[in-house]
DNA sequence: TGCTCACATTGATATTGTTCGATATGAGGT
DNA sequence: ACCTCATATCGAACAATATCAATGTGAGCA
């Protein structure tokens, strides 16, 4: 499902702890790169990549105002996310637990 | 932050749709491997990775019962995840915007 | 027009992740 | 003791990602 692969983008984009960072940082609002960079050890082309990477799954939006690009967190993405990730972990109607389980029926029945 | 290096394993664990997917079928209870492997066109081997990484982070909790590995979302884990995706995206006090911003100040200053 | 600054892109390299077949382990049944 | 079945681990091949230095791009200033 395209579900999936959507929000596995966002989930691999927060898998890197620098990542997270940003987002954190973004939180309050808007900040331009430069502002992100003073706060890393790492190369200017580094974080362009990381900022790309967090746009490209929706998660961060960019708006180049002049010289700077500022950057801000994607609320709609966000909450779409936490959302998808409350689905996947609630119960479900159609749930793989009431098919057809007797490849690991055996001894252990009567628990 | 040793917070941010633990959740961004969580996140990472859930940057693939097929362990996406996996934490899907789990919502409703405990699964056996074998019950799971049925769901995918995976190898045996490819699967007990997969739920390596997915334990390791803690999202998922193993059982031994004789033959069979059964499988259930440490929903503690669960919870604190996503009260971190709140955490990171909530606005803060010591925030970076109260900060120095003087490297992008300039022409754009009254808007 | 030419310079500088902020940021993106490219190309190279190292690290990490995915996947599989083969093999190991360990429980239960015969 | 031996066999079988469920799962884990190992080793190798290949793909994807992270990182940097170098370079490109485009805005604004002189």
């Amino acid at each position: 499902m395209e579900k999936y692969l959507d929000n596995a983008k966002v989930f691999k984009a927060l898998g890197e702890p620098k990542r997270i960072m940003i987002i954190d940082m973004l939180s309050c609002g808007e900040l331009c790169a430069c502002m992100i960079l003073k706060k890393f050890e790492m190369s200017q082309s580094t974080l362009s990549h990381h900022m790309k990477l967090l746009c490209e799954c929706g998660l961060v939006n960019s708006s180049e105002k002049g010289k700077w690009t500022y950057y801000s967190v994607n609320t709609d993405t966000l909450n779409k996310t936490k959302q998808f990730l409350d689905d996947i972990t609630n119960e479900k109607e159609n749930c793989i637990c009431k098919e057809d389980n007797s490849c690991c029926k055996g001894s252990n029945e009567n628990e």
